[in-house]
DNA sequence: ACAAATATTTAGATTTGTCTAAATTTATTA
DNA sequence: TAATAAATTTAGACAAATCTAAATATTTGT
């Protein structure tokens, strides 16, 4: 697999968490940046090696072999994430872009170390679950800040929006993973959140509100 | 500069200190497993980017920008060998391959940090020099074990040959970096060598001594 | 259900890095 | 030093990954 195939077998597995339905050559083109020409080529040089379903005008969608592949990659993503907070000290809003490097290196035994030396992490800086060895993948619940009633409260466990400017946002508002979140009121007008965590009141608007994965307690 | 350029200009430094004088376009293609037509081509775009002295016939050097280049990358594979060794627990006949794929990545925090996290090492596991953050970069004297004296004592410091097989013959004899060996004699017929290394007598071959560096004692 | 709009694919070109085969230059040696 | 051998470069081709522009298919709206 060069690193461009592997880059589309990763995007067309995102689109496919997060849309339903089948993903267009389109879609693709914009998620990967490039132009749907491109798209098509590619499609079907990934079709001819078994790993994505493709037809054309009819979509695509990845085979088992290439949902195989992707979380791998993934898998390797997540993992040089943890490896860069943990044991490099990089702040999460840094990590994205190497990982993006280091999830093409090819080696299963650097990846089964590097998962024992940061000790079987369960999941990635930002909260997204790690792929197991053999696939497995357990999609974390996905209830947004946004959805919690007032009153209620949950614990801030992953972020939608990953892009560092984000992340920023919340580090300024000392907002982190494993916070307490506690919905003190809401405005009907634009639905914006009045909050408490770690004892400071803060108003967050509803797009924040909107890609902060929480877990109710 | 591509994973390709940056394997050319890695391997015209390392011919370079090898050899002496010009290096020729036989010579590189060989080295880089490739047809001296392959190589012409390449020549001819990184003296473009200002990397190489090229002139048609001439043979090839680097400049002091692919000096520095070739200076960087080595030090970014040297580290990650280092890494892992020291951290990931792996072998020191397994690292190459993947520090080659590592050595690709980039990001100057992220060879910096790493740097840190091992302590600023000196030398890789094979016991090459790593070159520092500034391009500084100390060869090691290149004394063989073949040239020590009869009755003479060394303290090994490193490998020519780092493949797979001499490292594994090392491990099996138990020979390894940091261990003292004297010369207890030398056989004329075949300049094979009777050493003392660990309370033990070994018979070495010359080709053996001629791939270990010693340092004299 | 047909025309217009939108989405997708095809055709043909470009860049990088490679190859083979032919041409050319440099080195050797008789 | 002239011919032969060896080294090197050129010419032309190919695969991967991309692009633009043109052609074709599908969807939508009336």
């Amino acid at each position: 697999m060069t690193h461009s195939e592997e880059n589309y077998i990763k995007a067309i597995f995102h689109l496919g968490l997060e849309g339903v339905g089948v993903i267009s050559t389109n879609a693709l083109a914009e998620r990967m940046e490039t132009k749907p020409s491109s798209v098509t080529d590619m499609m079907r040089r990934l079709s001819e090696k078994g790993l994505v379903n493709y037809k054309k005008y009819q979509g695509v969608s990845l085979t088992d072999l290439g949902t195989k592949m992707a979380l791998s990659i993934i898998r390797k993503h997540r993992l040089w994430e943890v490896f860069l907070v943990e044991k490099l000290d990089f702040n999460w809003d840094e990590v994205h872009e190497i990982a993006e490097q280091l999830e093409h290196i090819e080696s299963e035994k650097l990846i089964d170390k590097l998962d024992e030396l940061l000790n079987y992490p369960k999941f990635d800086p930002h909260g997204d679950p790690i792929p197991g060895k053999n696939g497995e993948f357990l999609e974390r619940d996905n209830l947004l800040l946004s959805q919690l009633s007032i009153g209620s409260t949950g614990i801030c466990v992953g972020v939608k929006d990953s892009s560092a400017v984000f992340l920023r946002f919340l580090d300024k508002n000392k907002i982190a993973l494993g916070n307490e979140i506690k919905i003190l009121d809401k405005e009907e007008f634009d639905n914006s959140l009045h909050i408490l965590v770690d004892q400071r009141e803060l108003h967050l608007s509803q797009q924040i509100a909107n890609n902060l994965y929480v877990k109710k307690i």
